[in-house]
DNA sequence: CTTCAGATGCTCT
DNA sequence: GAGCATCTGAAGA
């Protein structure tokens, strides 16, 4: 199966957010293909959103990721302790970027419950691995995404996405955990399936 | 069921 | 030095 091609994410990033809804998201671990599918998103618009890290073309060694050509990862810490996966949308030096916010695991669950909670599978219920998916930090710690992983080409081998089957309506509302963006907090760019 | 503090480190002022 | 695109476990209702 062929990955999405660099024009699927040289799109507006709302339709790009939305596009990734249902695709399949692979992290090679070790030579072990760690397969996800998708279930939430959120949009950050560089050039008029408030809540994005490179608001208004803002450029620092740390959104430098944002400019770069679109299927780039941009990975970065938060909180000391977590690390947010994003996908790089809309051309070259425009800052822009999906935030990856909710994964359902597909395959390799053994593997991911070792990295997520140190435990194997029989260990814990599957529907607990599920229900811990769920939220950003969490997805990066289960797939061991850090912030090497910041930069790394969607077009390459240890991080891509394959097309997957968007099943279900898409629901959008307000994205979450950034009440400092005033006016931009309320914009409708979080979508899930 | 709910709220709440604490962990922890990087980035920008 | 402040604050952040978070999560967890413990304690209270």
């Amino acid at each position: 199966m062929d990955k999405l091609p660099r024009e699927f994410y040289n799109r507006d990033t709302l339709t790009v957010a939305q596009g990734l809804l249902g695709q399949r998201l692979v992290r090679v671990y070790q030579g072990q293909p760690l397969i996800c599918r998708i279930t939430e998103t959120e949009a950050y618009i560089g050039r008029r959103d408030r809540a994005c890290h490179a608001y208004q073309y803002k450029r620092t060694p740390r959104t430098q990721t944002l400019f770069a050509r679109p299927g780039t990862a941009y990975i970065y810490m938060i909180y000391g302790m977590y690390h947010c996966l994003n996908l790089v949308t809309e051309p070259e030096g425009e800052p822009a970027a999906v935030l990856i916010r909710g994964l359902e695991p597909i395959d390799a669950l053994e593997q991911m419950a070792r990295l997520r909670y140190g435990l194997t599978l029989q260990e814990l219920t599957t529907a607990a691995v599920k229900k811990g998916m769920l939220g950003p930090g969490k997805l990066c710690k289960a797939l061991s995404l850090d912030k090497s992983f910041n930069g790394v080409d969607l077009l390459g081998d240890t991080l891509y996405v394959l097309p997957g089957t968007q099943d279900g309506p898409i629901h959008s509302g307000p994205r979450i955990g950034i009440d400092y963006a005033g006016e931009d907090a309320q914009l409708p760019w979080r979508f899930w399936l």
